[in-house]
DNA sequence: TTGTATGCGTTATCAC
DNA sequence: GTGATAACGCATACAA
């Protein structure tokens, strides 16, 4: 049989209550006692039941994270970082896939809440948009964090990386590298983070003075095929970029792949950058310069944020790193 | 305030015995009274309480996936396949990430269990063997299920692909274009799959009267550096293979770049052929033949033997797929 | 600093 | 088929 507090508290002489108290770490338990109640638990290998917790508790000792993000990498990332604080704190991680455009996404949300009694909530972008989730989650009272939230930032607390400076940061160094034509692909238009980062981009060209040419500018949607789509239309123009700014990898892939197949030599006639957003940036072959994300780094700073209980709209924001890989100067006139 | 069983049964009319036999869809409810108490249920929004249904059932409506895998894309796909099956039964997923290697994994698993309840296990691959963790479940008496093992299939309900067949059916599809020289990258050694799979590409090697050849066979370690290092060596032999096999997608992304370095057009001099074990296959775009795992559909098999009840050494095998991506006949004689 | 009594919301047992 | 009542294992409020 599994052993219960009652066990626990018979063996080591103590009440119950007594026992409660130290698996919560509550004050007022002498030292001599603490002692022998840890040993008696020690002992019996006792574990306390979550659900007996949870139904007489206040606390559940668990969080949820509710997250829709296409790419496996990003959601590791997300769910490792979480972890980790998770396993520092005794609590349990509740993952929950979800739609963040689904209209049934707050009714769910509202559902596991009643079901479990979650203690706290992180929401990882896109789910961080959806104005019903965040209603819910609002009425319910139940503390919750977002990670890169796209819109309505004062709304709760959150952690990001600062988009624009990223995309400024790497248009910069393009720049200084000699670039004069740097092609940029917007991301996908649902995704708050492509408007910063086209900004990001376009601040850059301001400040030394290069001029923003929308052909120059394409639209892309963070997929391979945009990428190629955009990257074939830049390189097409009379006078193409020497380099491309995907406005992340996967877009970036698809810019690698049509320079490949034009016979274009990388990085000495075209330099490439983008994201790792989805982490494929570290797999490829020929040379990509990338904006690291802190995703891991973002996920624990969530569950922090969640654990100090901090209220209002604080925001934490974690940088970013430039991950040069043969990017280069462009090539003389020709 | 949550609506609990009493407000339901109230509504209805019923005792709140009857409303957990709605529940729990037990048998000995007459339809009127079913519905009357799902319209009360429906108007209530009423949503049990995970914990008072843990403590006082005997079920947890939970089960628990252990994993260490350090493919995200892997996990991913595992995770969805079971969560999908978890939908429609019900039942929660708790994805809990662990070291299979660790020393303590079997603790842990015994402390998951004593703590959550949980009503069953799945492991993934390598989790699956490790022989302390299996013992601890057999213990407990917790029903689990094992992905992909390695070793002692006996042992317990497990779902698996046919690791032999695919690089059997791989080799033979290289050897069908005229293949004679197929170089053969192995996995790593702690991974069984290495084993079957070599043994699959010999097995085939043999039926077509082709010798086995110790020089086209290198051993690698499942990543990039070593599948770079086994391409080179075979690519230096005076008699280099026109094909390379390797026992998985990283390693084959390492000979993709060696080609590639050296001037090797591909497919024409050189076919190159994986699995798709960690998706970077699909990323990328140099020709590459791969075998692809029904991961996905692994995971959620895993699921129903679990809520199907199976006990004794059931292994549900799954049917893999060769993904043709542009390999050729070997080049003729130069 | 420690102990006692009560209740959390559901399911199990057993009666009707 | 349906209902009354006793657990389930812990935390809470209050008492000592």
């Amino acid at each position: 049989m599994r052993a219960t507090i009652k066990d626990v508290s018979a063996r080591a002489g103590v009440s119950t209550k007594t026992v409660s108290r130290v698996l919560n770490r509550e004050k007022y338990v002498s030292d001599p006692v603490r002692l022998r109640v840890e040993e008696a638990i020690e002992a019996l290998n006792f574990q306390p039941s979550a659900a007996a917790r949870m139904l007489a508790g206040k606390r559940s000792h668990q969080i949820a994270l509710i997250y829709d993000n296409h790419s496996p990498h990003y959601i590791h990332q997300i769910q490792t970082g979480i972890w980790e604080r998770c396993i520092e704190e005794g609590v349990r991680l509740l993952a929950q896939p979800s739609d963040a455009a689904s209209s049934t996404l707050a009714a769910e949300i509202g559902g596991l809440i009643d079901q479990t009694q979650v203690d706290g909530v992180i929401l990882s972008s896109p789910v961080t948009d959806n104005v019903a989730a965040l209603e819910e989650l609002d009425r319910r009272g139940v503390p919750y964090v977002r990670i890169s939230p796209g819109t309505d930032h004062g709304r709760s607390p959150s952690v990001s990386m600062d988009d624009v400076q990223a995309a400024d940061d790497m248009t910069s160094h393009l720049i200084s590298l000699g670039h004069k034509r740097i092609g940029f692909i917007i991301g996908h238009v649902n995704h708050t983070a492509s408007d910063l980062r086209l900004y990001g981009y376009r601040r850059a060209l301001d400040r030394a003075g290069l001029p923003y040419e929308p052909r120059y500018v394409r639209q892309g949607f963070f997929d391979f095929a945009s990428g190629e789509a955009a990257a074939d239309a830049m390189l097409d123009l009379p006078i193409p970029p020497t380099a491309i700014f995907a406005s992340n990898d996967d877009m970036a892939a698809g810019v690698l792949t049509v320079a490949h197949r034009r016979g274009i030599a990388l990085p000495g006639e075209l330099s490439v950058a983008g994201f790792d957003d989805t982490a494929l940036a570290s797999q490829l072959w020929p040379p990509l310069t990338t904006v690291r994300q802190p995703t891991r780094q973002l996920a624990h700073a969530a569950a922090s944020l969640l654990f100090e209980g901090v209220e209002g709209p604080v925001n934490r924001r974690l940088a970013h790193e430039l991950v040069l890989r043969g990017s280069t100067a462009p090539p003389s006139k020709p």
